[in-house]
DNA sequence: CCAGTTTGCGTATATCCTACGCGTTGCGTA
DNA sequence: TACGCAACGCGTAGGATATACGCAAACTGG
């Protein structure tokens, strides 16, 4: 018996609003579907996203695998609550903001580091946001650029590169460092120097040589993902300016 | 008895990069690794890569699933062939074109259009890349900007740029066109207008109104993605101006 | 105290990857 | 020509996975 009668929303849509009716009978629930959510969060940080199964969330939870699925329809449905909780909220900063740069940029360096923080975030398909949570984050952005003369559709488009961006930036950075081995930042240029023969691939021959990536020890990796956003932001700099002067 | 005793590369690699030795003796073979790739290929592209599995790649082939593994160490190993494969050559153009901002658009353009074809290649984790076919479609994209005064270090980091962007949106517009029914693109849009309430989420409220996510039926979706695509190269001119006045 | 409702979970099934080892085939060589 | 070995194809089996189904336990309102 689905409760979605006058409804055609799934259910997990439902309980993700908070439009899930209140059920006060029965039993004393020892689950919850916060409480399964955030472990399972968790287990996904800490050994990644290919040990989630589960089997191993019920073990950490101290349950039985099926008592799960009274919460949860299917491991689909998990990965949905799981990518709504675990960004957490947005930064904040008010409608139309005077520094739309700053703002962005603060923006996505957030981002950046939430993706640094739940690496299997950028691991699970790319589906559009339908949770309260991600659109927070979208509206945020939306927002950074309320100050600008761009028009609503320019506005988003410019956003979606900045999310493109952080997104491919954090799924290298995260695929790079998190090898089994320790394979440090300069196992990838020494593969690559004996790869890349500089007959067929010259450029990438150049790029190698000149030390690209070769580990710099002064400076971050975070120092790339900031040179690569102002590039980014230059762009959205031009398109402003053109909107302005028009 | 691995083969690999002078060579600390893992089989696959030397197996990619043309290194394997020839085996002339034994049976002849019924199977071949090309027959293989070609069929996982064509497997992920018609049912998805959720249908691709060992059986039922070995069903296609007319082989026991088993057989496979001569010739494929894992299935990550076959998926790691599958990426090798899949994109073809880049699009060719000499060393330094003049027009960079041109080649870069056709090299994007044709990478975008890879992964419309390969849609399971954007659901892939994005490791850096190790195989010949991948290292050339990276060097064309940084021949593209031979011509430019950017330092190398730039250079590749706007080709990232690039890369990220082309990823993430056909990343977002294969898993909007793939929904299972026939989600029209209306659909979407047709959720966000019940969920975004304008007093929680202003600026995308604002957004749906000026009917961005509404389906525009005279413009394709490729549009989107070129206009998203020259804001972007718009920031790499910033870049090229700034290095040739400096 | 009882009926109804909800939770927790045991069982069973289908599917998946793949380690292991056996029989078969065909080339190179004696 | 005949033999031996290397490589191939595949059958079996084991462990892991998600999850449909149904029953027992526990709690609450009457």
């Amino acid at each position: 018996m689905p409760d979605d009668i006058g409804d055609e929303l799934p259910h997990a849509l439902n309980v993700l609003w908070g439009r899930a009716k209140p059920k006060g009978r029965g039993r004393t629930p020892a689950l919850s579907l916060e409480r399964i959510v955030a472990a399972a969060v968790a287990l996904a940080d800490e050994e990644g996203l290919a040990v989630l199964s589960m089997a191993r969330l019920a073990e950490r939870l101290g349950c039985a695998p099926m008592s799960l699925y009274r919460h949860v329809a299917s491991k689909d449905d998990l990965q949905l609550f799981m990518l709504a909780a675990a960004p957490g909220p947005p930064p904040e900063f008010g409608t139309a903001p005077a520094d739309w740069r700053g703002s962005l940029t603060r923006w996505a360096v957030e981002l950046f580091g939430v993706y640094l923080r739940h690496p299997w975030i950028v691991q699970l398909v790319n589906s559009p946001p339908v949770d309260p949570g991600q659109l927070a984050w979208l509206d945020a952005a939306l927002r950074a650029l309320g100050g600008t003369p761009l028009d609503p559709r320019a506005r988003f488009s410019m956003v979606m590169l900045v999310v493109h961006y952080v997104r491919g930036a954090a799924q290298i950075l995260t695929s790079m460092t998190a090898e089994p081995e320790e394979r440090a930042d300069g196992a990838y240029a020494a593969l690559l120097t004996e790869l890349a023969d500089p007959g067929r691939f010259p450029a990438l021959a150049r790029t190698i040589e000149a030390g690209v990536f070769a580990p710099n020890p002064g400076a971050g990796p975070d120092d790339d993902f900031r040179a690569g956003l102002d590039h980014l932001l230059d762009g959205v700099g031009v398109a402003i300016e053109r909107a302005t002067r028009a």
